[in-house]
This record gives structure tokens, sequence and C-alpha cells, in this order.
RNA sequence: GUGAGUGUAGCUCAGCUGGUUAGAGUCCCAGAUUGUGAUUCUGGUUGUCGUCGGUUCGAAUCCGAUCACUCACCCCA
């Protein structure tokens, strides 16, 4: 007889929905995101959601296989929602080829997925923003990303205390790790991402598995411990060795100029999970006691030569809006979550047309406007006016108000006036 | 993939070592208040106590399994 209970639909692990109150903050991440992105002078990109499986397994081998959100689609394609940004990009600039005015400056805020256990600051579905430079081999565009980085962090009302920058070169791993006679320096770098969470026994293990030797391994475990450039020179010999801390000095330097900074920092450890980092890398840490990487990036000189293109040069970043709300969170930094509403207009005798009449010449005049959609008693309107956040509410039929008129009022101070609809915008303006 | 913790109203939680009809606050709805909201007061709705099984005269409470969530590890684009 009785029907049987159905189960209610559940949210999917790892992802989240937006009730208005947290996409308004959500749409606060994202105007701050595009704004500091469009002052910088970087032009915004989207492409689809999901891409050819290939285009990931291509770079990073098969074993992401296991970390994406993949499926063959009904004309047997292989296809995985997208986990970055990066190699659409690179698509993107395969396609174009040479019609490309290089170098160029753009900017994303894409949509991701990877299919891996949620936790705290990761989830399963999650917004990145993704700053890139492509065609240009000079420092300077690193320098760029990391302005464009501390002044967009900046906007978000952190301070120059909350953050910091660590920045190390590839280059200049790998020229060190050749200095010193490494065998597979591909083997080393997941090691040296790993070293200050293992602890140095670990460390020198790891590394004689990687076939280092007792010597090369200490001489690797002194060379990180560089806190400073001046540190690093005078551990380094080789001619590529300088060549590649001189790069880093400059950036530092024109950081420097530019006001910056007390927000960069050499810090070796920053080595990056990725392979197809050529150059500098860098990672963008909060300064509390977690010490979380809200952004991390760097030179890919190679990933379109990889993906099948020609050699175009490129660097960039990505920062995630889940760690980065959780730290704007932290600092009380994230804006209330209320609507937000200019103008309610309201009637003490239920005139529809009248209100909706009255809600269009506010609208004209650039103002939200919201009013009851149903006839209401006076003191339910200005419930509804409250609780949408209203700052203003204007009657559209107060006997008080001479021909041509309007009662008004003010919700925050009680304040009641009258006026034309031009002088109540006048004042509302204020 | 591994480990730990937590599941009671929309939300935050109480419910001691098993014992009537499972509670509070908040939120929501209505009224006090038919020409003026946010305070206050009054009343009201909301639950397979995550799910299934076991122990028991009796289970939100004890046991087992399972699912979900959270945190950590692995990994991190």
């Amino acid at each position: 007889m009785s029907t049987p209970k159905i189960q209610p639909p559940q949210l999917p692990k790892g992802t989240r929905d937006f009730y208005p109150e947290s996409m308004r903050v959500q749409n606060f991440i994202f105007d701050t995101w595009r704004r500091a992105a469009l002052r910088f002078g970087y032009e915004e990109y989207e492409g689809p959601m999901f891409e050819h499986l290939e285009l990931y397994t291509g770079k990073s081998g098969d074993e992401i296989v296991s970390q994406l959100y993949d499926f063959t689609d009904k004309g047997d394609r292989r296809i995985a929602l997208r986990p970055e940004m990066t190699p659409t990009l690179a698509r993107l600039v395969i396609q174009k080829g040479n019609s490309l005015k290089k170098p160029f400056k753009w900017f994303s805020l894409p949509r991701l997925f990877r299919y891996e256990r949620a936790q705290k600051g990761r989830l399963r579905e999650f917004f990145q923003l993704n700053l890139d430079i492509i065609g240009t081999d000079s420092i300077f565009a690193e320098a760029d990303l990391l302005a464009a980085i501390t002044s967009m962090l900046f906007d978000f009302g952190l301070k120059a205390e909350d953050f910091v920058i660590g920045v190390s070169s590839r280059k200049l791993l790998n020229t060190y790790l050749q200095e010193i006679g490494t065998p597979d320096a591909s083997k080393v770098y997941p090691i040296l991402d790993r070293r200050l969470k293992i602890g140095k026994e670990s460390f020198e293990m790891e590394l004689a598995a990687a076939g280092l030797s007792k010597e090369q391994s200490e001489k690797l475990d002194q060379f990180m411990n560089c806190k400073s450039i001046s540190d690093v020179d005078a551990i380094i010999q080789s001619e590529a060795s300088k060549e590649a801390l001189a790069e880093i000095q400059r950036l530092f330097g024109t950081l420097k100029a530019a006001g910056y900074a007390d927000c960069v920092t050499l810090d070796l450890s920053v080595v990056r999970g990725l392979a197809y980092y050529t150059g500098i890398v860098f990672e963008v840490f909060d300064k509390g006691k977690s010490m979380r990487a809200i952004a991390g990036g760097g030179r890919y000189d190679s990933l379109c030569e990889k993906l099948g293109g020609s050699r175009v040069p490129g660097v960039g970043f990505g920062m995630g809006d889940v760690v980065l709300a959780d730290l704007l969170n932290d600092h009380g930094l994230l804006p209330d979550p209320k609507q937000i509403l200019d103008v309610y207009v309201a009637s003490f005798t239920n005139d529809m047309d009248q209100i909706f009449k009255v809600a269009s010449i506010f609208r004209a005049k650039g103002f939200s406007v919201s009013h009851p959609l149903a006839e209401a008693k006076l003191g339910k309107q200005m419930e509804q006016a409250n609780n949408q956040g209203a700052k203003w509410v204007v009657y559209v039929d107060g006997d008080k108000a001479p021909e041509g008129q309007f009662e008004f009022k003010n919700l925050a101070t009680g304040e009641l006036g009258t006026g034309t609809p031009e002088t109540i915008a006048k004042i509302i303006s204020q």
C-alpha cells in the first residue's frame, strides 16, 4: 500500500552546492581574480570542460588516469573531464600556430575535476585561476606573474606578512645535479620535493636508492639548505649553474624595484611535482601555521613540443578557490554573504500595477529593485524588504506625498521623506 | 589505496553507566501589529536518532557490519 520511500538525492562526493550566500562569496573571489588579471593586461579565454584523454596521458603518463574522471563516449572516444588547464591552453596555442602574436598574456577561471579523496582544501570539483604568458623566454615574464599574484592577494586584503612566494629553479637544480654527477635527475625531483617532510634519514636513503653516493647526497643536502643567493653562489661551480642563479637574481632585483621584495624568497625546496617544468618554479605559501600552498606554477618551455607542436616557451601558475577561500575566511576577509538591494517598492493598498511601474522607474536609474510578488500587509512587505537587504523603501501610494512624488524610508536610520524619483535617486546615490 | 574520528529537526547541538510519548537553541510559519521592518512576547511545523542486523523484557544509548561525512597519510596538475 504505502509507497516505498526513495533515498533523497545526495551531493556527490567532493562537490559543493552554491546557495546564494556561498555564490556571493564565490563571485567575490572570481571578481577579484578577474579584476587583477585584467589590470595586468591578461586576456580571458575558455576551453571545453572535457578533452581527449590523450591530452593528459601524453604529458604525464598513464598513471594520471587513476586521478581523473574519464569515460568512453558514444563514438568510442576516450574522454576526460579536465583536471588542469595548461594542456588545453597548449592545445589552443598549437592550433593557432604562428598566427598568434607573441608574447601574449592570457587568463582563465576554469572549473576542474580530479578523482581523488576529498579533504581540507582539496575537492573533486573546484575552480582555479590560471595566468599564463606564452611566447617569451624572458625572465620578466616570471616577474610579471609574481607581481600579478602579489597585487591580487593584496586586493583580497592579505598583507605582505600573511604569505610568501617561494622561488626556485628547475634549471638551477638540474645544472647542479649534473655538476655533482647525478645519474637520473628525474628520479631525484620527487625526493627533493618531499625532503622536509620525510626528514634527513629517509632523504638520504631515498637518494641512495636513486643511485646517488653518500658524497653526492651530502652535497645535495647542503645545496638544499641554502637560504640565499649568496649561499648558493658559494657552492655552485659550473658556468651553467651560475647562469641559472643569475636569472633568479635578476628576477628578485626587478621585483624589489617594483616594491614586492618582502613577498618573495629563495626556497630551493620548491620543486613541483610536474615533469614539464623547465625553469623557474614557485609556490605561494600561507604564512600561518598551516603553511598551505595557495598557488603554484613555473616555466614550461617544452610543453607544446611534447604535445606535438613546435617549441613555444611559456610560464604560468594556478590558484585554487578552495584553499584561497579557507585562507581568506581565517583572516576574516570574506564578504558578508547577505543579499543587498538598493530599493524595495512597497504599497499600502497592494496596488501591484503601480508597484511594477515604480520599480521600472528606479531600475532604469540603475538601482537594484525588489517588491512584493503577492498582496501582503505592509508589515509583511517591510519584513521582506529587510530580509532582502534593501537599503531604501519607496512607497507608491503614501498619502503624505504630493502628486508626482513618493514617500520613502531609509531602513538603516528609519528616516522618512518624500520626493520625486529624481530627488530620491540623488539621495540614494549619496 | 591506508588509518583515525563523527553521524540525533533545515542548521548548531544536549540526551549520564540501556527504562514512558526523543529535547534545547536557532531557522522557518502564523499572530500580538488592518499606514510602516530589524527588538520583544505568544503559538505552531519539522525527526525511520545514517542504514541493516545482533544482544535485551526494553536500544538514540551496548555489539557487528555497511554507507556517508570530516581529518590525516599516499598523491598533488
